[in-house]
DNA sequence: GCAAATTAATGATTTATTCAAG
DNA sequence: CTTGAATAAATCATTAATTTGC
């Protein structure tokens, strides 16, 4: 019942213009102020650009990278990053040495060079040590609750000459943080999405699904 | 009183090289397998590359753009997105229309169109779904809670024609989700870090804070 | 009328929570 | 059970509205 096509319908309208004119000025003015809570302010707007097929969960992995490290080829169906004992060694270091979330371009760095020990993306470095800081968090909290007492100097194992800082700009700014993790602080990220890398559209199926977004809520008709 | 810069302390080694060459293979072969569970396994990992000073918050907006669309020159210092009009009324229309957590394949699209109407990012898109579908739902639960009762059957706008799917693949799947939003979906976003666009290294200030991220753990030494 | 100060919106990050692969 | 991956909630930070003083 809901398998019945819709995308030709709200077709005819837009159908000239496949690829519409940016620079468009064609709206009306739209007092400065009142911000639309009307709705239907850019009814000009190209839908079917957005019609695509999704093309499935396919992503890193569609054919076996180089693996040129060390490690068995553990994600031939490649679903999720399996770390090798190189890559988290030195993740291990990096956050030993205070590191707790890279920027960009940090990660980028980091990525490259764990890359060399085997398939790597940015966002698994970038998970890691969101989870890495999470869970060593919650572990330490655990422990902090669970045997309250005896607080022999908690996190005594390094933590003398390392203090560096590796938060971008405002330089540590000192207020001690003798936690070693001090909550918020506004790094500006940058990162951006890079969505999948190709234009692979070499997928399993559907050869022209064609499933339309929303045919334009039944409320102008 | 804690404002003692200390960036030039730990400079002296690292003093050449101020545009490090990521592709970098400098590093010895670093036995390719051990990996033992103890520590240090990759003593030598080339930390230079990681030493870089985050060049600030500077990013999209260095020197104005075109500003083709009608929306007054809103980002001239090119901070934080502005979005226009246009862009506002695409996006609104799109939630409106069921989508919730576009995948990257969608916000690649969704962005090639709304960089029409004026500059954008991946992650504009992103974000201005994750908040207004979160202060869409904390509105709508200040409401519930403020004027309890009158459960008048919750959320019967739209709800009859569009149930399209624009949830990746696994097709809606019914499950009739009448409160449209179902928490974790579970979604393979796929997206990824693209890391500072341009080499930019202008900055607003500190012309050379090159602080590093850390000076190899006090344990080799 | 305009500009500085204040407030309201909202873009951007970080943290907490949860799901699922192994 | 461990942990990578993803989402939701909390919150910081910046920009536009709005107000206020001249």
């Amino acid at each position: 019942m809901g398998s019945m096509k819709v995308h030709q319908l709200a077709r005819g309208f837009w159908e000239h213009e496949p690829s519409l004119t940016l620079g468009c000025k064609r709206l009306r003015p739209l007092a400065p102020k009142l911000a639309n809570t009307t709705d239907t302010t850019v009814t000009s707007f190209d839908l079917k650009s957005f019609i695509r097929p999704e093309s499935g969960p396919r992503k890193l992995g569609s054919s076996d990278e180089k693996r040129t490290s060390s490690q068995v080829e553990t994600h031939p169906g490649g679903t999720r990053w399996n770390p090798t004992q190189e890559q988290i060694g030195i993740l291990e270091m990096l956050y030993r040495g205070g590191m707790r979330t890279p920027n960009a371009q940090q990660i980028e760095q980091i990525t490259a060079q764990l890359s060399k020990y085997g398939k790597i993306e940015g966002k698994n470095v970038f998970y890691w040590f969101q989870n890495h800081k999470a869970r060593e968090r919650q572990k330490q909290k655990r422990n902090s609750l669970g045997l309250s007492h005896s607080p022999r100097t908690p996190t005594a194992t390094i933590n003398s000459t390392i203090s560096l800082d590796c938060r971008g700009n405002q330089a540590v700014t000192e207020r001690d943080h003798h936690e070693e993790d001090s909550p918020y602080k506004r790094k500006c990220r940058s990162w951006a999405f890079e969505c999948f890398e190709e234009e692979s559209m070499s997928c399993k199926e559907e050869g022209d699904r064609t499933l339309e977004l929303f045919p334009l809520h039944p409320e102008g008709r």
